[in-house]
DNA sequence: GGTACCTGGAA
DNA sequence: ATTCCAGGTAC
């Protein structure tokens, strides 16, 4: 599907109004969204148009969107290992790192260290947790996200279910070679850590490098309201 | 059965 | 801003 097609397809949507969410979560807005346009749901790290990547956001939620995750090769440490030994208690007392990660040490003793083509999580105690090499994150982040066209949702909930009415979508484009080192250093590109343990296993949704909506524009240099 | 991606949040 | 979190699938 490329723009064209999908600003078709998306001015349809506009127009059913609110329409109740085919998955329970915070993700229901992307399923129900690419659902009704009828792409189906994968776990390819490409882009879902044709020329850009498309991302739905509920109105008013200040939350970062995620532009890719990326974990493949980058742990040093056993996941499950560093969850045990870092890794804070939720209200179940599930451990977990769940952490949006800085340059300055957080809580659990953990911060980003950045070297010349890397950056990586690291403890006060010495340990590297996890590293990634700038320009593996720069070649996914050209092949997920050319451009991006971003979906605002109002949300309502009717009872337990929820509701959403799709009612703008704006296309960012003009991002610039080595945006992924900079981005990062200057942290407008956060590296967000999203696992916890599992018993045997640690259960990563995937190391999110996520950025805030009103950033957008240090990133994509042009913006327009397509639909 | 574990890993690595996808899709997104709250107080 | 920080601490913390969600439901999915391919292989």
């Amino acid at each position: 599907m490329d723009i064209n097609e999908f600003i078709t397809r998306f001015n349809k949507i506009k127009k059913l109004g609110f329409i109740k969410s085919l998955r329970k979560g915070p993700t229901g807005v992307g399923k129900t969204l690419e659902t009704y346009l009828g792409i189906k749901e994968n776990n390819i790290n490409l882009p879902d148009l044709e020329g850009a990547e498309l991302k739905a956001h509920r109105y008013n939620s200040d939350n970062m969107i995620t532009l890719f995750t990326f974990n493949r090769g980058a742990w040093i440490m056993d996941p499950l290992e560093a969850v045990k030994r870092y890794g804070t208690k939720d209200i179940n007392g599930r451990l977990g790192l769940y952490f949006t990660m800085s340059f300055t040490q957080n809580s659990a003793g953990l911060y980003l260290y950045l070297e010349n083509d890397a950056v990586s999580v690291r403890h006060i105690d010495g340990n590297v947790l996890v590293r990634w090499k700038f320009s593996d994150l720069q070649e996914q982040f050209n092949n997920k996200i050319p451009a991006l066209v971003l979906v605002y949702a109002r949300s309502e909930f009717r009872g337990d279910d929820e509701y959403f009415e799709f009612y703008k979508a704006l296309l960012l484009k003009g991002t610039t070679k080595d945006i992924l080192k900079e981005s990062i250093k200057n942290g407008v590109i956060l590296i967000d850590l999203r696992l916890h343990d599992k018993g045997t296993m640690a259960r990563n949704h995937g190391t999110g490098f996520r950025v805030h909506e009103k950033d957008l524009p240090l990133i994509f240099s042009m913006s327009e309201v397509i639909a």
